[in-house]
RNA sequence: GCGCCCGUAGCUCAGCUGGAUAGAGCAUCGGCCUUCUAAGCCGAGGGUCGUGGGUUCGAGUCCCGCCGGGCGCGCCA
């Protein structure tokens, strides 16, 4: 509908330039929207305003409805009003189509052709830590990141949900370590654990597993032979519950990509070669580094904090890499290591590892979902990326902002090295998958939020996703009812113009306006990674229909006229499915009935 | 100290990349179930959009300063 009114407008312009009326070489950038207000008609536009730029836009408004280009004739009238606004009133049957549109569109409605832009897309999302459960820190960017992915997907995108497992390292033989020890104190030993091990239980529940699969072979073995098997088995057992949480949320991944995997190809060696063969590396022997306002950078501070280790190393010019104007365009801090001085490579060397394997996979975007706490990697990859040559652009970070969690008033810390975990398995069972997922999507992704367990596990009745669910089971009940009753809905292919042409209400009008946006409301919020957008369209247009729903109950969309009933039904019908392709963006159940939770007393 | 994010109703948050009289949910108060589900609807109260400048036809939105809060600033991953 929305296009509707912008092809008149186009045509209007071309029209009035091809007469020498007005002079532009392409016409600006201008919004088609939906007025608060009724009495500003069916879809404004402020093209008068933005294409004069100052003074006369009430004149070219006037030009413009004096000379207005109709093709389609789809409107009623154009009225000009405050600065210059186009207030745009369209024919009835223009709304009414929109029926026809989703009912023909079914469970397409709001979404592009699959794969049909031609762009790969990856989105990296979750990648905890195999060192332990999938925790409330954790969950945020779980919804997101599956949320985005889901909508990327709708938007026409050939979309890959990955989880890159940290599965090297220090932190995965700490884990190897501890459940060595807990698995020797399955056989009697009495073991003390070290400052940095893991605690928690679910470690001694990895080593019954370990026990009952090996028995005591690795009792008496060298470390060399027990702690390869022993991370083998925590990281696997780990995975196993990450993914069972995961699944339980309903979040699923294409692929998981274990960092491990990339040492053990050579392809962590190997970008430091490409990376010393454009010549954007140097070596430090004592361990200092050069940031981008030219200052060599003393490391005492750290070798303090590091005695233990030799300092220097190759480093990458993340910072003060020159581009042939001789400008230091890289927004990292200080250039970064990559090999130590042993020759061993970082985290961040794997990391830029993965990223390059990520475009040489044929990604045309990556985007990556991170808490903010991972914020300081952003500048890392980046640059990295770009002393390969790799465009920016097709790099994205979505950093959702800390969550902090309430209850009882008071803080819930969760660290998983003192043992204090919130596991989000257990706030799935506590609140249901649909209720947390909701909520940490009703958010902007940049906004920090608190989130008060109080109120998601014992008021839940009240919980706003139980409203959007409702809308949804509300329109499956009168569909349901009118079959009950001997007068079912005819169906997309039977349903005429006559039908619709019942639809007259202004409160139908405006429904029918709502719900011809969702493909709009898609396609910009997949643009812009914000899948909050659609959650809040839901909200709109469900509030809308309870309204009417309310406000009608003596004019009842199910009535003793054929006609009229069929046309409201096709409505509801189309309503229907507009939720339903929402929900299912935003990954929620769409239920087709649900019953109000006793009173309590 | 430096970098990033945030500041909108009592609380939690939207505000469609600059548009018309700033919105929703929760909470409070008052109404609405003999007829398609009351997990719903209608109404009321509640705002110097942190603050001071700037940009322009027009600013919650863009720019600069300040105030307040959060996160980051390992050769951990």
């Amino acid at each position: 509908m929305r296009q509707q009114v912008r092809q008149v407008i186009d045509a209007t312009l071309h029209a009035l330039k091809a007469s020498g009326a007005l002079t532009f070489d392409t016409i600006p950038n201008y919004a088609v929207e939906l007025p608060k207000k009724l009495e500003h008609g069916d879809w404004a536009c402020n093209v008068a305003m933005v294409m004069s730029k100052g003074r006369n836009a009430p004149e070219l408004a006037d030009l413009i409805i004096k000379n207005l280009v109709d093709p389609h004739s789809s409107v009623v009238s154009v009225e000009k009003a405050g600065p210059g606004f186009l207030n745009f009133r369209l024919k009835d049957i223009v709304f009414q189509r929109v029926v026809t549109e989703v009912l023909k569109a079914g469970v397409q409605f709001g979404r592009r052709a699959p794969k049909s832009t031609g762009k790969k897309v990856m989105v990296e999302f979750v990648s905890a830590n195999p060192t332990g459960p999938v925790h409330i820190g954790h969950a945020r960017g779980a919804f997101m990141g599956d949320a985005i992915a889901r909508l990327l997907d709708a938007a026409g995108h050939d979309v890959t949900r990955e989880f890159y497992i940290n599965d090297f390292g220090k932190q995965v033989e700490t884990l190897g370590r501890t459940v060595y020890k807990r698995y020797r104190e399955q056989f009697g030993e009495a073991i003390t654990l070290v400052e940095g091990e893991y605690p928690a239980e679910y470690v001694i529940d990895i080593a019954k597993t370990w026990k009952a699969e090996v028995g005591d072979s690795f009792l008496n073995k060298p470390e060399a032979e027990w702690l390869p098997a022993a991370i083998e088995v925590g990281t696997r057992e780990n995975l196993k519950a990450i993914k069972a949480t995961l699944a339980k949320a309903n979040i699923t991944h294409d692929v998981f990509f274990s960092e491990a995997s990339l040492h053990a190809s050579g392809a962590v060696r190997s970008i430091v070669d490409v990376y010393k063969a454009r010549g954007v590396t140097y070596e430090a022997t004592e361990g200092k580094r050069k940031d981008n306002k030219e200052k060599v950078r003393d490391a005492e501070s750290k070798a303090a904090k590091y005695a233990d280790r030799q300092l220097g190393g190759t480093f990458l010019m993340t910072a003060t890499w020159q581009d042939e104007k001789g400008k230091t365009p890289l927004k990292d801090e200080e250039d970064r290591i990559i090999l130590r001085a042993d020759g061993t490579p970082v985290y961040l060397t794997a990391d830029l590892a993965y990223h390059k394997a990520k475009f040489d996979r044929g990604f045309d975007l990556a985007v990556d979902v991170f808490g903010a706490d991972h914020a300081g990697h952003v500048p890392r990859i980046q640059s990295g990326m770009h002393l390969l040559g790799i465009d920016s652009k097709k790099l994205e970070f979505v950093l959702v902002q800390i969550v902090r969690i309430t209850r009882g008033g008071e803080e819930v810390k969760v660290s998983k090295r003192k043992g204090t975990l919130f596991e989000l398995a257990d706030l799935i069972d506590e609140a249901g998958a649909d209720v947390c997922r909701f909520i940490f999507l009703m958010k902007t992704r940049d906004a920090q939020f608190d989130f008060d367990l109080d109120a998601v596990t014992k008021q839940s009745k009240d919980n706003p996703v139980f409203y959007f669910q409702y809308g949804h089971a509300r329109c499956a009940s009168i569909l349901k009812k009118a079959a009950e009753k001997g007068v079912p809905f005819v169906g997309a292919d039977k349903v005429t113009d006559a039908h619709l042409a019942r639809l007259v209400l202004p409160e139908e009008k405006m429904m029918l306006k709502k719900i011809s946006q969702l493909p709009d409301v898609v396609a910009s919020a997949a643009d812009r990674l914000e899948p909050h957008h659609v959650l809040y369209y839901c909200q709109e247009l469900i509030g809308d229909f309870h309204a009417y729903y309310t406000q009608y109950k003596s004019d009842p969309i199910i009535s003793d006229d054929a006609e009229k009933t069929q046309g409201r039904l096709a409505l509801v019908a189309a309503l229907k499915q507009t939720l339903q392709s929402a929900f299912k963006i935003l990954g929620i159940d769409a239920p087709e009935h649900m019953e109000a939770p006793p009173e309590e007393a």
